[in-house]
DNA sequence: TATTACCCTATCGGATAACTAGGCTATTGT
DNA sequence: ACAATAGCCTAGTTATCCGATAGGGTAATA
């Protein structure tokens, strides 16, 4: 979609067919990014999905979240999905902690400035 | 283990008890720690496992990868565990695949520079 | 030679996620 | 109006992985 200049709706049956994937699992799919935000849709003749927003617009890191989960490695240090680990009295005094934090700093720190539009150029 | 100035051969059930796990867990990880080289142990009364080298020289993209497999996002980036895509035609066409590359170059930069003695200072 | 403590294999159960199936509902063009 | 189109929704299936467990075996040491 990001890939065709109009903002025309695209139908589900034509990205399953050339992304080779089954046309109903590729519903589920644009269903979660219609909810989450990023898409929209048409229905009746002539419908399909869309995208909101400018490619350009758009970062890889909402689009991961959302399709992928957590960026973090752990759960206990991820900022949108954290949970505390079950037997660690102590994240402070945890040794791994303070490393799986750079990572997931500088793993957001690509997806955040990456966008969409730089995704397919 | 690394806490310890001497090098000496250290219980499976002490560690156990100061993290709060089960002997037999441990067990099994500290005997996977052991056949990938990074571990020694002893038998017999006064046995135990120890580092075999300097917790300097102990990388955590070495330990990373024995304990919790490939360090990428994706199997199709991974380069001690690379799987090609099902359904993928052609590899550089996919606009995800260089940017899983290089959220994995940053995260194993980082494991790289990381020692285990940078853990537990 | 008995005890200690590591060695090894098999397996279980719960969670997750890719993927499927089937029917419903809203929109559109004629 | 109405029939075809195309998205909407829920449930369930299947496969795989991983944390964790169990139990018996073997080598080394005092």
């Amino acid at each position: 979609m990001a890939r065709l200049e109009e903002r025309t709706p695209v139908q589900i049956g034509l990205i399953a067919e050339s992304e080779n994937i089954s046309q109903k699992y590729l519903e589920s799919i644009l269903l979660t990014l219609r909810k989450s935000g990023f898409l929209g849709s048409k229905k009746g003749k002539g419908g399909g999905y869309y995208l909101l927003k400018d490619p350009k617009d758009i970062k890889m890191s909402g689009v991961m979240r959302i399709l992928e989960g957590p960026i973090a490695m752990v759960p206990c240090v991820s900022l949108n999905f954290y949970e505390k680990c079950d037997d660690c009295p102590d994240e402070n005094a945890c040794a791994v902690h303070n490393l799986m934090i750079e990572v997931r700093d500088s793993t957001l720190n690509i997806f955040n400035n990456t966008s969409l539009a730089d995704l397919i150029s």
